[in-house]
DNA sequence: CGCCAGGTGGGAT
DNA sequence: ATCCCACATGGC
């Protein structure tokens, strides 16, 4: 663990230069007089800005809601009838029927359970003006609602209100197992403060660095079928130095 | 078909 | 603290 913060810098040079930069978190229809800043899917690429408006936070916040443990894919449909509907208000998630709510974002999935944590975060961000941007819910407001854990407190953090938490899930571990850097199954807290502590805290770098590692994740560091040909961290990585130095494959 | 997807809360140990 | 499980749809 004491090695990994000269490479971390490394490891985000690399996915950088692979990838580039990922326009997260992604909102749709964002315009500058009719100009658009947002691609298609709601993507502003090297717009750190974004969302800077109310109904942009409170977007992010129910995209990270929606994604728990679900394909972006069916959440992207889902904020669509959302918007459509006029759902994405506060209020209007608040005064709509458990089982309305629930149809509408069914195809995201868990939407039982999706639906009633809709109705937590919307009760939380319609307090405090936090959506105006004057001001933040700390951390511990996120977490002491029902239905925002750790990497969904982080992920409004850094992608609604620009704060540098560095957001942790399973792709993250799966990569830092990967590595050889971590074992995989350590706390949340841990593998941030990991990040936390060899990183300069900026939100915008710690945009890129999560979504680098989702892309990454999806292009070449996939859950049971590794494609490391061509990957572009192949000389951090514990399987390829291993396979250089003939020792078997894991 | 089975596996995977930008997790979380509740309950048992 | 840590493990285990329910929660659910859609794409490949």
């Amino acid at each position: 663990v004491k090695n990994i913060g000269k490479k971390i810098g490394l490891l985000y040079d690399r996915l950088w230069d692979a990838y580039g930069p990922q326009g997260w978190w992604p909102v749709t229809g964002r315009r500058t007089g009719s100009r658009a800043v947002c691609d298609a899917d709601g993507y502003h690429v090297k717009n750190y800005v974004l969302p800077a408006t109310p109904a942009g936070r409170f977007e992010v916040a129910v995209g990270a809601v929606l994604t728990q443990n679900t394909a972006w894919t069916n959440v992207r449909s889902v904020i669509g009838f959302l918007k459509k509907e006029k759902y994405l208000h506060p209020q209007k998630i608040l005064a709509a029927d458990l089982s309305v709510l629930g149809g509408l974002i069914r195809s995201s999935g868990y939407y039982n359970e999706k639906a009633k944590k809709l109705k937590q975060v919307a009760a939380l961000l319609s307090k405090e003006k936090w959506l105006q941007g004057k001001a933040v819910p700390s951390r511990e407001k996120l977490l002491a609602t029902w239905g925002i854990g750790e990497e969904t407190a982080d992920s409004i953090l850094l992608y609604a209100f620009h704060r540098p938490f560095f957001v942790v899930d399973a792709y993250t571990r799966r990569l830092l197992g990967r590595l050889g850097w971590l074992g995989g199954r350590e706390p949340y807290h841990e593998i941030q403060a990991i990040f936390h502590r060899r990183l300069p805290g900026e939100a915008a770098l710690f945009n890129e660095f999560h979504a680098l590692i989702v892309e990454h994740a999806k292009q070449h560091c996939l859950k049971n079928k590794p494609l490391c040909g061509g990957c572009p961290v192949r000389s951090l990585c514990r399987r390829f130095r291993e396979d250089r130095s003939g020792k078997r494959e894991q």
